[in-house]
DNA sequence: AGGTAAACCTACTTGC
DNA sequence: TGCAAGTA
DNA sequence: GTTTACC
C-alpha cells in the first residue's frame, strides 16, 4: 500500500526526526531483507547469511563474526558507522537517505517542512552528497519505517524484548547517537534495504530505471511516454518506468477524477486529456500527502500516525457503492492483474 | 510486445 | 468454533 | 508491490 503519498509522508517525518543525527550501529536481524550491492565482502549471500543469520544480530567487528568471511551488518556497520544522515529524498515509491562523515561541517537539509518547491524528490539534488555512504528503502506492501526513542533494551540480539517494545517484524535497526533508532519492520517482506558506499551507485542502481516523479510530471512528458506504449492506460500509469510513484489506489482515484476508463489504451488520449492527468496527479496526491496518506489496514507512518485520506476515496475499495459524482453503482474489474474499482458511468472506454 | 498468472510473505476476512 | 479459501 | 515465466 505505500504509493507516492506514503512514502512522502514517511520522508517528511523521518527527514524532521533523524536529519543531523549521526548513526551509531547498524543491527541485521533479518539478512535476507538487505542488500548491500557492490560491496566486495558481502557478494557470497550464502555465507553472508549463514553468519549473521541464526544466532541473532552480532555487533558491528564484534568477535562474533567468525569466519574470514563478513557478515552484512558488519559491512554495513562499517560504511554507516559515525556517519551523519544529511537529507532524506524519495523518487516515486523509491526512500533513501545520504549520509557524510559526522565530522564535517554541517551540510544537511532537513527537507521535512518546507523548503524550496519540490524538494521531496532527491533525483537531481544529490550533489555534495554524492560520494558518501547512502541507504535506500523500498517499503512494498507493508513496510514501515519507524523512529523509536530508546533501543538500548534491544542489545545483544534481545529479539524478545525488541518485540514487546516495538512489535513484531523488525529486520533492521539503526541507532543514533541522541538516543532514537529507526526501525525497518515489514510481516510480509515484500520492502527491502539496500545500502551503497556512495549515494550516486544507490541513484545508479535504484533509481536510473524509474520515470518522472508522479507528483511533477509535466502533461507534455507523460503524454510523450504514454504515447510508445500499446497499453491499458492503468497498466501503463503503474508501470515504475514510465512514471513512478502511483499504485493500485491513487491510479483508480486518479482515473476517476479524469473520467478516463481504465482499459482506454494509453496512447489514445490526447494531449489535453493527457495534460489533465498529469495535472490531476499532482493535485491528487498533494491533498493525499495533507491527509498523510491513506491507510487501509497497516499503514503508519514513522511516529506511528495513520493516514486519513482513505475516507476521500472515491473508488478504491468501494465497489458496489455510489460514485460520489453520479451516484450510479461503482464497477468492479481486473486490469494488469489487480482489482480496479472505476464507474462505468463516469468512465466510459 | 502485451496479457496473465505465479512467485515472494503475513495477517486478516470470508464462507461453509 | 474451526478451518480452508480468498484478498491485500 | 515487484519480478519472473509463459502464451
Ligand atoms: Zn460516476
Amino acid at each position: 500500500m505505500p504509493e507516492l503519498p506514503e512514502v512522502e509522508t514517511v520522508r517528511r517525518a523521518l527527514a524532521g526526526q533523524v536529519v543531523g543525527r549521526t548513526i551509531r550501529q547498524v543491527r541485521v536481524h533479518r539478512p535476507d531483507t538487505i542488500d548491500l550491492p557492490g560491496n566486495p565482502t558481502t557478494t557470497n549471500p550464502t555465507a553472508a547469511n549463514a553468519a549473521a543469520g541464526l544466532n541473532g544480530p552480532i555487533v558491528a567487528g564484534s568477535a562474533c563474526s567468525s569466519t574470514g568471511s563478513d557478515t552484512l551488518q558488519g559491512a554495513a556497520n562499517r560504511l554507516l558507522c559515525g556517519q551523519r544522515i544529511s537529507g532524506v529524498v524519495r523518487h516515486g515509491k523509491q526512500l533513501a537517505w545520504w549520509t557524510e562523515p559526522s565530522g564535517a561541517p554541517t551540510t544537511t537539509h532537513k527537507t521535512g517542512k518546507t523548503k524550496r518547491k519540490n524538494s521531496a524528490s532527491g533525483y537531481g539534488e544529490l550533489g555534495k552528497h554524492a560520494g558518501w555512504p547512502a541507504v535506500g528503502v523500498h517499503l512494498g506492501m507493508t513496510g514501515c519505517l519507524r523512529v523509536f526513542d530508546g533501543g538500548r533494551g534491544c542489545e545483544r540480539g534481545r529479539a524478545d524484548r525488541m518485540r514487546a517494545e516495538w512489535g513484531g517484524h523488525t529486520h533492521i535497526t539503526w541507532e543514533l547517537d541522541d538516543g532514537l533508532t529507526i526501525a525497518f519492520q515489514d510481516p510480509r517482506r515484500f520492502g527491502h534495504v539496500w545500502v551503497f558506499a556512495t549515494g550516486e551507485q544507490l541513484r545508479a542502481h535504484r533509481w536510473a530505471g524509474l520515470g518522472p516523479d508522479a507528483l511533477t510530471i509535466t502533461g507534455e512528458e507523460l503524454h510523450r511516454r504514454l504515447g510508445r506504449t500499446r497499453r491499458a492506460i492503468k497498466a501503463a500509469l503503474l508501470d515504475q518506468s514510465l512514471v513512478a510513484g502511483l499504485g493500485n489506489i491513487y491510479t483508480d482515484e486518479l482515473l476517476h477524477v479524469c473520467r478516463v476508463h481504465p482499459r482506454a489504451p494509453a496512447a489514445s488520449l490526447s494531449v489535453r486529456r493527457t495534460k489533465r492527468l498529469a495535472d490531476g496527479a499532482r493535485t491528487l496526491l498533494a491533498e493525499a500527502i495533507e491527509h498523510g496518506g491513506s491507510t487501509l489496514r497497516d499503514y503508519a507512518d514513522p511516529l506511528g500516525q495513520p493516514g486519513a485520506f482513505q475516507a476521500h476515496h472515491a473508488v478504491y475499495a468501494r465497489h458496489g457503492q455510489a460514485c460520489p459524482r453520479c451516484q450510479s453503482k461503482l464497477s468492479v474489474t481486473r486490469v494488469a492483474s489487480r482489482t480496479t474499482t472505476y464507474c462505468s458511468h463516469c468512465q466510459r472506454k
